[in-house]
DNA sequence: CGTTCCCTTGACACCGATCAACTCTGGTGG
DNA sequence: CCACCAGAGTTGATCGGTGTCAAGGGAACG
């Protein structure tokens, strides 16, 4: 029920498929700037799409993997967990984002993937990603260029857990998602479809779900935001920002960094 | 009065440089095999090193550089301010570890580092270090693995701040340094320097100075380090990684896993 | 011999966790 | 069609871990 129907998805598979691999293309482009024949080596890793079911995992932690995987389209999550039944989310997976271009190198993954939503994944052979690796270094490097930025997410995460209060947490997630959902088109005007439980964000955040309640709840007192039926939108982008002490730079999108 | 002091270290700058950069060359070689030819090549970058004073920056936050840093010898830190003037600390640099690797593709970096101890520091231009990436592969993927594990320190960072107290949080970085240490040969038997005054792990574990005494007063009243005069001995590591959730896995030092 | 940095200790306040109950919704099966 | 159920959101009462503020001590340094 989450993030289903697209008007008459009837089409076949593969054309289904290259239609939302074009996602995954554009947000490559959008940061580094690429030629024809290197988007179509895009599109050509995106021939084995699967869908995930939400809750389920795309990766469990620890598992080596004869593929790497991309969302194509749904929210999916990094996460830990601990021994005593918590977990702990490290990252939001978002539509065109690597799950784990690391196995290429590292084989085991450190963390679990699991999709938040029903999620259009892309399985690309270890093989061949490899081989793009190798023989189209403009593409390499566009995806170490996106790696980069997803450390620099997580360094911000590391801030956010650190040094600010719950309010303040909570409003810089929802100033990192707005910015790097706009940049792929999946948020316009402040607006855009959220599709956590309270206990996801919590668990993203290191709070409990009580208390991500009563957080929101006071952002949307505070006229800051409206969130309801999975829609949030956001009035006071500038307040928004201050409040969490939010500088976009870090998500090296040159040209959103004014806006 | 931190790091100093290597009996009678008279020698010219340039045999002293060399001798410093061993410990870049083998902690590579430790967890990549490298041949001959490239431990050569990555001693080569090592010709500029300059000693950088304690509490001095490295690099500032937003500045763009021509060169890249590698820290041959003393500890640094990655942090990032905050506008209320508090600081989180989101990576400590060890011997060996790059500082900036990243500006050869994203050019502005987004946060300062620090040198925590007085620090030696080569400079190696970015010019030179983007031809090593292009034509030496197999260091080029020396380096993008040490990269991915510190990505995997900074998942386990937010797992940390997120999800447990301030005694497991500690503990649970006495156990990381004691792993990345050993890997490099500055622990053996539980026993290392430690040259962080209780500030500086305040602001890496997201606590104030004053509660970070207080653990430590509890993990030396249970007998599980002992810390004076900024060396610390670990003297139950099996209590010590339990009370930590510490698993060692994540940094991927595939002969350590054991022990 | 004062200054500075770091560590230490105590009293108190507050943010967020915990526990428990209740609502609302949509889905499922009889 | 209705009864039931599970998942998500909401609310209140209470507890505890950390922050805050303040003061003092010791060691290194100029």
């Amino acid at each position: 029920m989450a993030t289903q129907s697209d008007i008459g998805s009837v089409a076949p598979i593969r054309s289904a498929a290259s239609r939302e691999c074009e996602r995954f293309v554009a947000k490559l482009d959008a940061t580094s700037i690429l030629a024809e024949d290197e988007k179509q080596t895009l599109r050509e890793l995106c021939v084995d799409t699967r869908t995930v079911q939400a809750r389920h995992d795309i990766i469990r932690e620890g598992e080596t993997s004869e593929q790497v995987h991309i969302v194509l389209k749904g929210w999916a999550a990094r996460y830990k967990s601990l021994r005593n039944g918590s977990r702990q989310i490290v990252a939001l997976v978002l539509p065109g984002d690597f799950c784990d271009l690391h196995v290429t190198i590292l084989r085991k993954i450190d963390h679990g993937i699991v999709a938040l939503t029903p999620a259009q994944v892309a399985y690309v052979p270890r093989r061949q990603m490899e081989e793009v690796l190798l023989h189209r270094p403009a593409l390499a490097r566009a995806l170490w260029r996106a790696t980069l930025v997803d450390e620099a997410v997580l360094r911000s995460w590391i801030v956010n857990l650190g040094r600010r209060n719950a309010t303040a947490r909570i409003a810089h997630l929802i100033c990192e998602l707005h910015a790097r959902l706009a940049l792929i088109g999946l948020a316009k005007d402040g607006h855009f479809r959220l599709p956590l439980t309270q206990e996801v964000i919590a668990d993203a955040m290191g709070l409990t779900s009580v208390h991500v309640n009563r957080v929101l709840q006071k952002l949307r007192a505070g006229k800051l935001i409206v969130l309801e039926g999975g829609e949030l939108t956001i009035l006071d982008i500038g307040k928004l920002r201050r409040l969490a002490g939010f500088d976009p730079n870090y998500l090296q999108h040159e040209h959103l960094q004014k806006s």
